[in-house]
DNA sequence: AGCAGAACTTGTCAGTGGCAAGTTAGAATG
DNA sequence: CATTCTAACTTGCCACTGACAAGTTCTGCT
């Protein structure tokens, strides 16, 4: 028996395979018939789960928002501050490198998508309720928006830095406890 | 008189197109062959400058990289501090985006390449001069290498995040602006 | 003058994304 | 159970791309 003619978890798999490339090699060498060689299905069976390339993407992104608004609520829904969710935006970066490459990357997605607009709203609100806990703790009367801007910043751009190789290898292989130290200041009463 | 078999200044002209390209449409969008068009010369005339893809990818992140560090030794050279220098370095991720798009990209890149080597250790020590800065302002026994740590962070991640559109609208259209407010907590006492 | 090498061209190949048209399987309906 | 409808997939094709090989034209140096 040879395989049968409906793959039955086409979608699903060329998703992994996907985020397993880009791990590997990055979003732009990403082949959609290379997906398909290793998914055992004809070069032309991507494109009707995902439109084009673009739609592939784009669903994975979807995917990415959505786990990062898990690992959001994950953290809050265990009592952690404000520097829990930003070393949990870190965890999700180095654990979902693909997903995160793609999800700030306007030009290789679909804008229009509703899917990736409501996982992308789902993420914002959870980034939304952390940056709330952090209002409640520290009251000086910073503005509560810049706050969170500001948080974050620090965290994206240092998943982005850690992810590119670019930070100081001095820093230690773990990306969690080197975060915590990073961002730290930034909450930090002096 | 047509076009000369040489084209004179064809390196430079590639790398200007090839920035204009991708500030439009992205790196992974980038063809070879269209900049040659645009150039008026043979779809191979650029193998011969840069190799291949990354060879051009990597000569116009090395460009970056200088430009970059030419961006903070400027705010330093006018007595600016940390905040200038952070400020700095959004001016330039903005004004220039497709470098900037590309010089954290190690994946398009040839990271052997000795001019990026180069550029990059230039730029780093400017970084570093500038969070000297901070070192002297602000003695309050902050490990030096964390805080220079954490504002690269901010500053990279808040430049990434404008740049991918992520930012909410009401932060206004003067990213300089914004980036000072959102930078700003960071480094005030409070 | 002549020559070495740099700058560029022409030709070609395998690989890619996307489209159109066909085929198969499975699910719903009678 | 037979029919039909549609989703899931295939085959075939085209234009385009990056890379390489081999040839041509120009420039600078001696």
């Amino acid at each position: 028996m040879t395989r049968p003619y409906h793959h039955g978890d086409l979608r699903r798999t060329l998703l992994a395979a996907a985020a397993e490339a880009i791990t590997e090699h990055g979003p732009a060498a990403l082949s959609l018939r290379d997906l398909a060689r290793r998914a055992g299905v004809s070069h032309a069976a991507p494109a009707h789960h995902f439109g084009d390339k673009a739609g592939l993407l784009t669903a994975l992104a979807a995917e990415g928002f959505t786990l990062l608004a898990d690992e959001l609520d994950r953290t809050r829904a265990t009592g952690g501050g404000v520097l829990d969710a930003g070393v949990g935006y870190v965890r999700f970066a180095v654990a979902h490198r693909a997903h995160f490459a793609v999800m700030f990357q306007p030009e290789l997605l679909n804008r229009t998508d509703p899917e990736l607009a409501a996982a992308e709203s789902r993420a914002s609100a959870a980034l939304g309720a952390a940056v709330a806990t952090l209002r409640d703790a520290d009251r000086r009367g910073a503005d509560a928006r810049i706050a969170g801007l500001s948080a974050w910043s620090i965290v994206h751009g240092f998943a982005t830095l850690w992810l590119s190789g670019a930070l100081p290898g001095d820093l230690g292989d773990d990306p969690e406890e080197a975060a915590r130290q990073v961002i730290r200041p930034l909450f930090a009463a002096r």
